[in-house]
DNA sequence: GGATACTTTAAAATCATTCTAAATAGATTG
DNA sequence: CAATCTATTTAGAATGATTTTAAAGTATCC
């Protein structure tokens, strides 16, 4: 990573992945691989994409999300009022869920230690593990 | 409790909450405060009520299921596949997702422990707590 | 029993997401 | 590097869950 260009590791990573490197792919990866960690739905990224002044389509970064998702360069966490969110950092950790807002922050993860897990039921595996502790303004 | 019909329990956790006792609100009650508990979502209970031979509007479903969430009777948990889910075991316990399926699946609480919690933000109150532990079957 | 406020209801509206089918654009091969 | 093949993008329609609306119905209080 170092100094590198984002673009030129963005591209890096959808080749690994076997997708293919389209305008807007790079164009949407530039934006979530960065350096800080990212909570996005489809909406706010698209939000996101039109005040820097660009166009995509919806569905475009619908399928983008879901493509990147499979590829398991995006994790996908609870969703939040009907809405699908997607979380850059692949690693286990856990969310405090503003309820009030929608909003999701990361736990640090020292802070949480989850002693004993139970058994897997028969025939399955796990994909991911999250705690959310869902929290609202206090009265 | 014990061998008290669940109607009458029903009107008295009606009456306790302060709603008002409708035809429409103590049939949701007697379906969902039973022996066990239940994961349910408009839609489901939507079936479960015709399957009964009985006709309710959808839109008094959500209402209901609504107003004893606001009243405290039910707990919503993590929504799956865009669907809402409530569920009637108020106390802390985590949750099996089945990503194929949505099924939600209750985790024995003898089975997780969780050592350290995080603190929650200034200013604000915990509602609930869930571990949701994502699975699909095996390939 | 009558007034009042809350509920239920069907139908329309909304909102996130997915689907469709046509146009476009990467990738591959000769 | 042009031709071809296939994946991707796109706008718009379709879907599905949920909410809203406004009117009719009903519980509660006196």
């Amino acid at each position: 990573v170092g100094n590198m260009p984002d673009n030129q590791n963005t591209i890096k990573m959808l080749k690994k992945a076997g997708l293919r490197l389209t305008k807007q792919r790079i164009f949407i990866g530039d934006l979530l691989f960065g350096s800080k960690h990212k909570h996005v739905s489809a909406e706010s990224l698209h939000n996101q994409i039109e005040r820097l002044g660009k166009k995509m389509a919806l569905a475009t970064i619908y399928n983008c999300l879901h493509d990147f998702h499979k590829a398991g360069l995006l994790k996908k966490v609870n969703a939040v009022n009907n809405v699908i969110i997607f979380d850059t950092n692949l690693c286990y950790h856990h969310h405090f869920l503003n309820v009030e807002t929608g909003e999701l922050t990361d736990i640090d993860e020292s802070n949480v230690s989850i002693a004993e897990l139970p058994s897997i039921p028969e025939g399955f595996e796990t994909e991911s593990m999250e705690l959310t502790i869902r929290v609202k303004p206090q009265t």
